[in-house]
DNA sequence: CCTAAACATTTTAAGCTTGAATTTTATACA
DNA sequence: TGTATAAAATTCAAGCTTAAAATGTTTAGG
């Protein structure tokens, strides 16, 4: 995970640590989400990703807008709702006047299934950053807003 | 991404909206490395890692020390390395008096390798991390580590 | 009407990732 | 010594991920 310290000056090297850190926190969650999911729900981190998604869009969303919402190839995707959808919690809507784009919705079963997952989520991430508190989160969501990632950003 | 405001209190949000933006900005950033790493210099990140790891340890390292290292599992290590050797940036060494594990080790032309990619991952990040100056990025990276990611870290 | 360009999606090949099962080797201890 | 246990690594099946190619559909221009 060390990235070798070849060259670069102090200024540098402080955004190469933070960079790693960042990295090293993100992965060490993302690992215990991903645990939690599969043994308690029997699901996984991208399942629940595109599940947020569908929660979040009242009329469901075209493939399209759900792999530009979640930043993922449209490949992507496409395989993870097939596998959504063999498990009865979305489905694909014909659009009409367009027969080449399908809306994606979650279905009653879908919803229900998400929102025992989403309350747990919130709990596991709350426990998860148990050492930061509202302030410290504040100012360390507002610094990140001046890092890269926010060309289109809705949320 | 977003997880569907389903219960909480005000700090609990305030910690979901922190780790969703981590979570934007990591995947972000590693996107970038992705790409770059894949179009200049033909590799990608897992290799990077890997890579690097070796480069630290002198020595090279065991399989073992590798994935516990990286936080990976080890099947996982095991077609990394797979792929380096047929690469021949790596190669597996027996150990002496243990024929159950092997050494890995970067080659010459491994070590040449990564040091060219590392330097400039070293500008690539320093760029992607411009909007943040040395006291903030000191500071996050303070905070960050009261984050549960920190067992056994040693970097 | 026809055709070229744009669009939405799926398919494909290659690689990454995990957890579990398997293989091989070493160690402990009865 | 013999055998059970532990340890190191690989293999396996399933799923995630990407970039690129292919498929089918719509739209615009002539």
């Amino acid at each position: 995970m060390t990235a070798g310290n070849v060259a670069g000056n102090s200024l540098s090297k402080e955004r190469l640590r933070l960079w790693l850190r960042m990295l090293r926190v993100t992965r060490q969650v993302e690992a215990e989400l991903r645990e939690r999911l599969r043994t308690e729900h029997d699901s996984t981190l991208p399942r629940f990703d595109v599940m947020a998604a569908l929660y979040a869009a009242e009329e469901g969303l075209k493939m399209n807008e759900l792999s530009k919402r979640l930043r993922v190839s449209n490949g992507n995707v496409t395989g993870i709702i097939d596998r959504l959808v063999e498990d009865g919690a979305v489905e694909r809507i014909a659009i009409e006047g367009d027969r080449r784009a399908t809306r994606v919705c979650l279905t009653v079963v879908g919803r229900e299934n998400f929102r025992g997952m989403a309350v747990e989520h919130e709990r596991w991430i709350n426990a998860l950053f148990e050492g930061v508190n509202e302030e410290d989160a504040h100012h360390i969501g507002e610094l990140l807003h001046r890092l890269p990632a926010s060309p289109n950003n809705a949320d």
